[in-house]
Parts: structure tokens; C-alpha cells; sequence
DNA sequence: AATGGAGGTGGGAAAATGTGGAAAAACCTG
DNA sequence: CAGGTTTTTCCACATTTTCCCACCTCCATT
């Protein structure tokens, strides 16, 4: 199970370490993508295949709203391989998508990680604690707490 | 597994490199054809014919409308060898067909790659990032979030 | 406090990739 | 068939990426 916040620096060759908590559940070969709310959703590799795989047999190309999601989703994603020392490299791209520089957020959320700027990370998780109180409710609703 | 974003030039042969990432799996050689939104899709050889036959047994030819896409689709469409280095030559016409001239963004769809003129590829990608709660909602239903 | 180990960071060398252009082959035309 | 043009094959360069090794810091143990 991924879980646990580390702040980690990005190199200048885009390099950026996994905690290496996550590495073992990960493996060897990770999909990063888009994810919402301007962050960078990391996978292990099988479970991106079996999600590629339903979004390719359940969205029929024929309608251009299934041709858009599938262009941001996959086009935007990258599969990378996590180096001898537990890093991976982040595409230009993602990098840019996600307003990343010199550091990142690395969040673990069960079973996908999570690659934010600290500082949207620091703002978006301050605003979510004055929430906390309605989540507690809901969360009682549901008879969890 | 074709996934990503490349940006390459086309060259005053109109040579245009397939990303490296990409070979292995697109085999020597591709077909490409027109596509959808003004793109033009490519596909390994095999892929490329069964998709063919799918398309010659399941739209019957007997509508007209059925007729156009099938000869828009196949008669537009090219096999092409990859050369030693990586590299494919773009017919002409392909090349009107999706308006490229200097630079190509060539990106992975899971299944197919498919090449865009830059400038058309950013408004289009940008447009789809403003649906992000469209986004939200389908990676709810299938279970990703 | 010293020691050892694990995790994270930085940088250099080697290899791979993308791009441009030259040479060779094929093609067309008069 | 010769000349010229286009296409294809081949080679070379420069940049980027990958691989590898060294260091540093933090933490736990003794």
C-alpha cells in the first residue's frame, strides 16, 4: 500500500527520486500521467495496461469525445523505468503540465502515487483540512466513523 | 505499449523519425492513412489489416456513406517502410492531408500512433483540458480514481 | 560519540537518438 | 540513349539520453 508525503529535488537532468518505501509495489517499470488538479498520476505498469486496455475497448473511437479523453490520457502519459538507484525521469512535458522546477511532492494514495509542486501541494492540502469537518460528516453518513 | 508526446522535424525530403521508444513494438513496417480530426494514423502492418478486415465486415457496403469512409480511409492510406535509422518518408498528399510542413508532433495512442501538424495538436489538446471534469467522470467509471 | 548502513543527490563518461547532407541508384524525359 | 531529375541508401555530426560511480546526509545501533 502506497502512503506517506516526501519532499523530494528534481536534478537538473529531470531526475527525481521514488521514495523508496514505494519501490518494491511499484516495480521496475512505472506510466506517469496527467492527473487532476494539475498534479502527475503514477502507476505501476500492469495497472495501466488493464486500464489502456478497458478504455480502449470500452470507448469506441467513432465518437470525438472518447478521441479527446483518449488523447489526454494516453498521449499525455509516459511509461518509464526506474533506474538502478530508484529514480525516474520526468518528461518535459509532464513536468511542464504539473508547474514542476527544482522540487516535488511525492504522495502515495493507495494504489497510485502522486507528483506535485510543493506549493500547490501546500495550498490545495490546507484548503482540504478546512474541510476535514465535511468529509468527517459524510464520512459518518457512510457509517465509517 | 505506444504512449506519448514526441516533437520532431520533417526534413526538405520529408523524412520524419519515429520515436525510438515506438520501434520496437511498430515492427519495419507501418501503414499510414488519414485520420480523424485532421491527424493521420499509423499502424503496424498487422494491426493495419485487421483493423481493415473488421472495418470491410462490419460496415456494410451497401450505404454510401459507408463507401466514402472505406475509400477515404484505405485508398488515402500508405505502407510504409521504416528505414534503417529510424525514419519514414511521408507521401504528399498525407502530408496536405493533415497540413504538415516543418515539424511534426507525433504521439502514441495505446494501440496506433498518429501525427499532427503542432499548432493544430496544442489548440486541440488545450480545448480538451478544459474538460477536465468530463475527464474526472470517466476515470471515476472505470475505476482509476 | 563513533560506526555502519540506507536513502537521496550530483556529475562524468559512454551510448543512443535525431538531424542534415553527400553519394549512389533509379527514374523520367526528350 | 544521354542528360537531368528525383528517389533511395549511406554516412557523419551534434545533441540528448542513459548508465555508472562517488559523495553526503540522516538514522539506528552499539
Amino acid at each position: 500500500m502506497l502512503i506517506g508525503e516526501y519532499l523530494h529535488t528534481i536534478d537538473q537532468k529531470n531526475r527525481l527520486s521514488v521514495p523508496s518505501k514505494f519501490r518494491k509495489e511499484l516495480g521496475k517499470i512505472v506510466v506517469v500521467s496527467r492527473g487532476l488538479d494539475k498534479c502527475l498520476f503514477l502507476y505501476p505498469l500492469l495497472m495501466w495496461e488493464k486500464l489502456a486496455q478497458k478504455l480502449s475497448t470500452e470507448l469506441p473511437s467513432g465518437k470525438a469525445e472518447n478521441r479527446q479523453f483518449m488523447r489526454s490520457m494516453v498521449a499525455g502519459a509516459s511509461d518509464i523505468e526506474i533506474d538502478a538507484l530508484g529514480r525516474i525521469l520526468l518528461p518535459e512535458n509532464l513536468k511542464q503540465f504539473a508547474s514542476l522546477d527544482k522540487e516535488a511532492m511525492v504522495v502515495g494514495l493507495f494504489n497510485r502515487v502522486e507528483i506535485w509542486n510543493p506549493e500547490i501541494w501546500k495550498t490545495y492540502s490546507e484548503s482540504a483540512n478546512q474541510n476535514t469537518e465535511l468529509i468527517a460528516e459524510k464520512l459518518g453518513e457512510l457509517g465509517m466513523y
